[in-house]
DNA sequence: GAATTAAATGAACGCTTGTTTTATTAATTG
DNA sequence: CAATTAATAAAACAAGCGTTCATTTAATTC
């Protein structure tokens, strides 16, 4: 056999990158082997070429889509001028939706960063400190105008980080939580983390 | 050549747990091998088994063992009948002290799990949901008798203990913060979190 | 309908993997 | 000092790895 009856390269490449996610996710990029992942796709490993020179190409394409679909998403419900409780308000709940809906993508993302060369790594971490650097200006601007307590803003951007994306290990969902409530339930921990006085003033 | 002078098994085996520790959190797991973990020892590679059976028994050792050590040092400070808000600060800051120290033991605990059979890993699940129920314990506590504002237990539980251990990812001592300054903002966020009424009234 | 392009196969490549076996030397014991 | 045990080296093992190559078939184009 050779070329087979309705293959389309398209629909070939959208399930390689989806068995890949699936399985990197599950298994971890090193544990994965390029056969896995063409039997998950109905091919046969050498078919996997034809779309991505190296296994490594594979996974860093995945990172970089994952996050410009990260910012991407921010960039649309971003608001535009409103005072930074609003602003921490719309980060969290973007975050927190985001990520429960790309669990198997954000922890290749997050988990999967030593595979990657040097060069691509920083590449990768450029985008992730990007994204990280828009909740760190709305904590400043939440502290200089008093809105927000924050002792320290790399500090505590850190720490709300690790904390709404922490969501994705155990959140599953058709359990007993919703989205929105999960979310809504977050958001409230952040305020009260940030001492956010909700009272506005300006 | 065979047996080289000095040699003490004793020794060799520390050394291998070390080393494989450090390869383990800065690779992977799946990305070491054994003769790079011997390499560091300044073994050959069949020297490791006569420590340890398997390369995942390495593994499971190391796991078990920080685990072990974590319950312990949780042993050593926990307050006996303090009230909540207290309990809270100690299992908060012991914590942050024993994940600073033990960086790259913790991340090989926590990334590595998908690497143990089944067995394995629902033994080291019992052990890290015994750690975890300590921490749910005081927040129900501090919920009842009104010392803590706590929406959901569990889910609260996962949120401090996510940003509590994500300390690791981004901390490194010697930097601008002391461990010290590092716990107590820190805990301050983790009072703020769960809205610590201070007052004691017991 | 012949020529061309796209999509995939199947076999093979060289290399590395975790592990086992066997032999050898150092340290310890009686 | 002889016998035994502990600790290692060295070499080999089969299995599996990512990747390449030549080839074949399906779809498209002119």
């Amino acid at each position: 056999m050779a070329r087979t009856t309705g293959s389309d390269g398209e629909r070939t490449e959208a399930a390689i990158r989806e068995a890949a996610v699936d399985l990197f996710a599950r298994r971890g990029y090193e544990a994965v082997t390029t056969r896995q992942i063409a039997a998950a796709v109905g091919v046969q490993a050498a078919a996997l070429y034809r779309y991505f020179p190296t296994k490594e190409d594979l996974l860093f394409e995945l990172m970089r889509s994952h996050m410009a679909a990260l910012i991407g998403s921010w960039d649309v419900v971003r608001p535009a001028d409103a005072d930074p409780v609003e602003r921490l308000s719309a980060f969290v709940d973007n975050h927190i939706r985001f990520h429960v809906e790309r669990r198997h993508s954000t922890h290749v993302s997050n988990m999967e960063l030593r595979s990657l060369s040097k060069e691509r790594l920083s590449q990768i971490l450029r985008l992730r400190t990007a994204y990280e650097k828009e909740l760190r200006t709305i904590l400043r601007d939440g502290a200089e105008s008093g809105r927000l307590a924050v002792d320290d803003v790399g500090l505590t951007a850190m720490a709300i980080i690790q904390m709404i994306t922490g969501v994705i290990v155990w959140f599953r969902p058709d359990e007993r939580l919703s989205v929105e409530e999960v979310a809504r339930t977050y958001l409230a921990m952040t305020l009260r983390l940030t001492a956010a006085d909700s009272s506005r003033e300006n």
